[in-house]
DNA sequence: TGTTGACTTAGAGTTAGCTCTAAGTATTAG
DNA sequence: CTAATACTTAGAGCTAACTCTAAGTCAACA
């Protein structure tokens, strides 16, 4: 499959495609004949799992980390579980501190809901 | 209060004040007959109330025009109000969002747990 | 008197993560 | 045969939110 129906498959631009090969987050991306990208199912499943990482707030340079792992085999398994997990406690803090967070702002709107009544 | 014991008390870089004054986030700063700011205790609550904003992720933009309407007096209070509720509902989302794929990493790194075992 | 240190400004530089441009090649349709 | 279209690359440009620099003023202290 070229470029522009990765792209669309994947909701990804083929700019950014390109640079997240570049960057080394798209690895052994093969090509045809003539140059052009050909992208596999494969591939599909593993910018499904960059989109969920960066939807995490995950950095780019971490996937990145991971996916050099990936690339280096079976071996590296305990590695990138332990970088999940990693970024596991990263986004339970988060969500934990957006919570309260969110606490604090619902108390502000009930306060402009008093002010606004009288 | 001068700029340096501001910084301190608030956490919030020197740089960082004066730019959120440039782009008129902190508005009406006084002056020293040198020029020199001076803080007020009602400057501490009110870069207390945009760091809570923002680490909540809302936009400096978001957050001047809250800024502007809350210079223009007591009228504004329901716009600012609602102003905080469009911003919970984009809150509760990414928490909702965060949380769906926690569990999904969490799948993963379960998916690990079982291939290293073996 | 001079030098230290805090402040001032305008504007340049940085980082992340794209996003776009220019110049070129290759394939396909008319 | 030529025009349109899709691809390629290197590298420039953009946005947010800082972060820093340079050049200058001013007060205090040895």
């Amino acid at each position: 499959m070229n470029i522009k129906q990765f792209s669309e498959l994947t909701q990804v631009s083929a700019h950014t495609l390109r640079y997240y090969e570049k960057i080394g987050l798209l690895k052994r991306v093969s090509r045809t004949a003539n140059g052009h990208r050909s992208f596999t199912a494969k591939d599909i499943d593993w910018v499904g799992f960059i989109k969920r990482l960066k939807e995490m707030g995950m950095e780019l340079k971490k996937i990145q980390q991971y996916a050099d792992l990936r690339e280096q085999g079976e071996s590296t398994s305990e590695q990138r579980k332990q970088l999940l997990e990693e970024h596991v406690v990263v986004v339970e803090n988060r969500i934990e501190v957006e919570a309260r967070n969110l606490d604090k702002i619902k108390q502000k709107i009930q306060y402009y809901n008093k002010i606004i009544k009288n």
